[in-house]
Order: C-alpha cells, then sequence, then structure tokens
DNA sequence: GAAGGTAATGTAAGCGCTTACATTTTATCA
DNA sequence: TGATAAAATGTAAGCGCTTACATTACCTTC
C-alpha cells in the first residue's frame, strides 16, 4: 500500500496504475485489450482493479475513444405492442454485445421526432435506429454530418436508397386485399391511421388500392377514414363507416388495434362478424388472436426485425459500412374476421 | 474567418469561440446559463454556433461537469404492458426535463438485472429507476458507493426503508380478495407469476391470505400455482387448477395476462365465467376490458406511476435529496368476471 | 555473439468541455 | 469625480481515459 489519506473518492485508472506499480497505459490495455499484456502483470493489475472496486469513468473513456458503445432508437410510443415487442429484442441483442440502448419516442409527431434524435445524438449515440422513412432531409443531412449511421426499421421499400431492416407494407397488404377481393367483396373500407409522415400506413392503405386495381375495380371506391390510434377510436370509425356507407362488406384496418376497435363497435351494433361485414387487422398482436372473432390479419416478425437491426447497427460499428437493406416476410394470418361478402 | 484547410471535422466550443471572437468559457456559458452573458455578446455566440452547425461533444460535457443527464432504468421485459406504459410517462418525463432514458431488461432474471444495473451505471446513468424492492444488498452496496441515487417503483411497503413511488401490492390484492370472500368463496386459488426475487407478486398472494385469515379462514385453503408470466401459461394453471382443485370456486390471478389466459381455458372446458367459477386480474391492462366476459381487476395507475418516478428523480439530481416513498392508490375495477360463488 | 525482430511496457499528448479564479468593463453613488 | 460594487469576460487548470510513439527486454538466427 502507498496510500494518502482518506479514501473516500471514486478511484481512477492512475490510482490502480499506482497499486500495481505500472503505467496507466498497461491498465487501460489490461482493461481493453488483455492479450497485449503479459500474463503476471495482467493479474497484479486485475487484482488492483478489485481491490479499488475500480470501474472506468464514462465521460473520460468516451472523450478519449470517441464512442459511447450507446445505441439510440426513436420510436412512436412504446404503448404499442409492436414497437414494445421490437424494442424488447433490439435491447436484449444490443445487451448481448455490450452495448446500451437510449431510448426516446415521439407520440407520431415529426417535430418531436426530430428533437428526440438530436436529443440522443448529443448524448452520444454511436449510431440510431429510426422508425420508417418519412422524414424531413434536414434531419437526415444533420446525421450524415455528424456521421451517425442510421439504420430504418419497420419498413422496406425498394424504391428508397436508405438502408432498413423492414417488410414491404404495402405489399403485404396488397396481398391480404386480394384474398379479401377473392371472398367476392367489393365495397371496402379502409380504417388508418394518420397518413401523413408515416410511410407505413400509407404503404398499407395504397396495397388496398393496388389490389382493387389488380381486380379491375376502381381504387376510388375505397373509402378511407384516418383517425389516430386507439381501440375507441377504431370503434368510432367503424360507426362512421356505417353510417356514410352502409354497403360497405369489408374494412381493412392498418393495424390490430383499430380493428379490435371495429369489432367492437360491431358487437355493440349488433353487426355480425364476418356474417354482415368482414374485418381485418395488420401487426398480429396479442389481442388479435383473442379477439372473438379471431381477427384475420398480417403477421409481422416484430421480435426478428428488433434483433436483425440491432444485429446491422452492431456491424456498422464494427466495419464501418451499413449494408444492403433487408426484406423480411410477413405473413396472412386467416383467421375468423374474414369470410365471404354478403349479398347485396 | 481565420480558417485553416478543410472544413471537413466536427466544430468543437473552440471554433466557436474563435468565430465569435470570444473565449471558450463564455461560449460555454452562453449554452448553459446564458444570463450570465451580455446580450449582444450572447447572439454572436448564437450566430456562430448555427453557422457551425456546432453541438457539445457529449463525452467531453460528461467528463468536465461530472453528470451526463441520463436517468437509467431496468424493467422486466417491455413486452408486458404494465412495463411499456409506465416507462412511457417515465420517459415522456424525463424528456421534458432534457433528460434521456437509458434502457435494460431483466427478463425477470436476477442475476441479468444485477449485470444491468452495472452496465446503466457504467454508462454513466445519473440516476437508477428499478422495479420492486427485491435485489441482493450488494447491488444496493454498489449503488451507494458509486453514489448513484435510486428509485423503487412499482412496490410501496412501509416496512422497507427504500425510497419508493408504487402502491401496496399486498394491501390492494387484500382488498380485492375481501371482494370474493364476501360474494361467499371459500375455495380459492391464486395462480401467481414467480414469488422468488418478486415481493410484488409475493404481496399480492399475501394479500389473499391476509383475507382468508379476516374472514376467519385459514390461509393454507388457498391453493398456489406459480407459473411463468403469458397467456398459454395461465391456460394451464387454469386446468391444473380445474384437475386437481375442482372445488375451487374462485381464480385470483396476479396479473391480468394470466387472468385471460385463465378466462381462455375456461371457455376451451366448457366452464361458465362467473356462473361456475369466477376469475379476477391485477394491473388493469387494455385486455381485461376487452376479455370476455370483462376481467374484475385491480387497477394501477401506471402512466402516473411513471410520470411521478420521473420527477422524483429529477429532483433528486437538483437537491441531492430524495424524499420520502410515495403510495399511490389502486382501485378495484369491479367487472363481469366476478360472481357469487356456485353453490356446492 | 551481433544483428534483427518481436513482445511488453512506459511516456505523454491530447480528447472537448466546465469552472474557479483573475481581470477588465460598466454602473452606482456619495 | 473618484471610489466601490457588480457584471462581463478571459485564463487556464483540470476532468480520467486512450493511444501513437518511444523505449526496453527478450528471443531467434546464422
Amino acid at each position: 500500500m502507498s496510500q494518502n489519506e482518506v479514501e473516500k473518492s471514486v478511484p481512477t485508472l492512475a490510482d490502480v496504475a499506482s497499486l500495481a506499480n505500472v503505467s496507466t497505459a498497461t491498465v487501460s490495455r489490461c482493461l481493453n485489450s488483455p492479450d497485449r499484456v503479459g500474463k503476471d502483470t495482467r493479474e497484479r493489475v486485475m487484482k488492483a482493479v478489485n481491490e479499488l472496486g475500480y470501474a472506468p469513468n464514462f465521460g473520460a473513456q468516451a472523450l478519449a475513444a470517441r464512442q459511447t458503445n450507446t445505441i439510440g432508437a426513436v420510436i412512436p410510443t412504446m404503448e404499442n405492442a409492436v414497437f414494445a415487442r421490437g424494442l424488447q429484442a433490439f435491447q436484449e441483442e444490443l445487451g448481448r454485445h455490450g452495448k446500451t440502448l437510449l431510448l426516446a419516442s415521439s407520440a407520431y409527431d415529426a417535430e418531436l421526432e426530430e428533437q428526440q434524435i438530436r436529443a440522443l445524438v448529443a448524448r452520444g449515440a454511436d449510431a440510431l435506429l429510426l422508425i420508417g422513412y418519412d422524414r424531413e432531409p434536414e434531419i437526415y443531412r444533420f446525421l450524415e454530418k455528424r456521421g451517425v449511421p442510421t439504420l430504418i426499421a419497420w419498413s422496406f421499400n425498394p424504391a428508397e436508397t436508405r438502408t432498413a431492416v423492414g417488410f414491404d407494407n404495402r405489399a403485404a397488404m396488397r396481398a391480404l386485399a386480394r384474398d379479401v377481393i377473392a371472398q367476392g367483396h367489393r365495397n371496402i373500407a379502409c380504417i388508418t391511421a394518420p397518413t401523413r409522415s408515416n410511410d407505413r400506413a400509407r404503404g398499407r392503405v395504397e396495397g388496398i388500392r393496388d389490389a382493387k386495381i389488380e381486380a379491375g375495380q376502381d381504387p376510388a371506391e375505397v373509402m378511407i377514414v384516418e383517425t389516430p390510434y386507439g381501440i375507441g377510436t377504431g370503434e368510432e370509425a367503424f360507426r362512421q363507416v356505417m353510417a356514410q356507407a352502409p354497403d360497405t362488406t369489408a374494412i381493412m384496418c392498418v393495424n390490430d388495434v383499430l380493428a379490435v376497435g371495429a369489432l367492437r363497435a360491431a358487437r355493440a351494433l349488433g353487426v355480425r362478424v364476418p356474417e354482415d361485414i368482414s374485418v381485418t387487422g395488420f401487426d398480429d398482436i396479442e389481442i388479435a388472436a383473442l379477439a372473438d372473432p379471431e381477427l384475420t390479419t398480417v403477421h409481422v416478425p416484430h421480435r426478428e426485425m428488433g434483433r436483425r437491426a440491432a444485429q446491422r447497427l452492431i456491424e456498422v460499428l464494427q466495419n464501418n459500412v451499413i449494408g444492403q437493406s433487408k426484406e423480411l416476410p410477413t405473413e396472412i394470418k386467416m383467421r375468423q374476421s374474414l369470410g365471404p361478402a354478403r349479398k347485396a
């Protein structure tokens, strides 16, 4: 020992160094690349580390190493099960690689999202995960200027240049719409979340129109009701469709939550699903299978998406190259809420 | 201008200072305590900041200021809606005060939780939010040694000394159990999540026993089935109760997810709820009101808890004092799944 | 056994910011 | 108007770590 007065404060690298009788450089090497240090030296240093209960100072490390081992994510909200699920997998994978998650949410508000992105960058996020492509070009410019690698999730669009790990929202909904049309439905309504600065919702709506066109029908026939995310808003939207377009035989919702709302409203109104009207969702979250009738929907591999996104970002940090976009497959879950169109 | 060669790299405080023709100290003051700087100087500096697109370097700031403005939280999992909801509110409130959330999850695993706590501290979390009291004393010692203020959420137990913002799990369940007993139930079963290192679940189970005792009944009569969190596991547990204790007239579950599982199993088995058997939940998440029959449960103010927890932690960082524990009220939501006990 | 190479360690220069303290400018008032 | 206080700004010393480069120790090899 060679101590001074009180051992009050937190030990630093230098304390460890002097205890182990080596230079700070050696201690640093011991901690960061142990094989570049002799065996007995290493043991001596590690012993000192334990004895002192040393742990590196984060700020100093970040400053000197120029990275924080922290990855940021900005999602619309954790209260939406799809994001909670994907993010959980994302965080788990990050943790497995020694990275930590910095999290912020935008409440589906573009301006708030921008603020949050800036905040995460200011907090030293080494890379960023963002949901969907839609965003002011200015933000992307900012990110590039700061050199923060960014990955898009939840969307995959071959027409876009940015790297994404996601699925083709439009194609997925188009596939489901084909099935709906195949059941004889022509008067289709769509309940959607706001499509402004939300390419996922917009793509899904487009998918329905695509299928109408394919079937030789007029895409303008599709009644669109835009409403915020929620069960209650889904109920209201259903009522609105019934009131304004009583001929409707199928309602396609851009997510399961709105669809469950529709189902509830149908029951309350005494409308039978699927005998009187069919309802479909999107996402395949837990309540989809729990609903009564069980909801026909599009299954999205949220967990896999989160996990892969994390892997991608970790790769970027290592190789400094963000690879190709990756499209994940979706799958139609045919359940009870979709049936043949009723006769007019 | 007074520049050298390429304006490639990220601008620093010094760049701003020389552009604005002031010292770095003044620039720093402009950014951190603007009122300590003259008006025109301030304007000149801010102009330079914008011109250069300057943003502070996180590591340097953290190192010099000895804080990161980052608050950590370790939760069991985001996939559980109660945590997603509470955390969402927590993060929103943090954001409102310029703090950022560092998030990790433990998957209900004590050892993983410890790792995550250490990781967040290593990433410079200024303070920590933890779920429940149960935890190795060693971890608390570590946190104290490192001087990281810690707040407990989701639990409130006057017998514990640590500061918490939560609710009294035991008392809440006791109250619900009283209502169950008042409906004539005596053969009560309890489906619970693992109670080891989970004082919330344990408290809820205890609450049932408390009520039994109050009613002059033997608390040992309560059949306990422990199973991991999930709808599927809830279903299984329900079957197990039916098989082993067919006299049971009420099943109290420690959370809504297990209860919904029980409800499903009941339907599959042709057991009517509540005519044949009553089922109760805990938490009051969305599916509780969506279930058929609607689930009688205990409403927990998750969002308020998250918000208050954030406020507390922010206070600590300012005043260096973590105040009194705060108990939040819960409320029994009487719905359809609880009814009178069937006659033997 | 001298030359040349490799492995282990040390030296010290930053990284970009905050802040205590020193200095200069401006305002106030007898 | 000069003394004095208050406000504005500057100077410079760290904060604790990483890492390029320099140095030393230790093997090989012919």
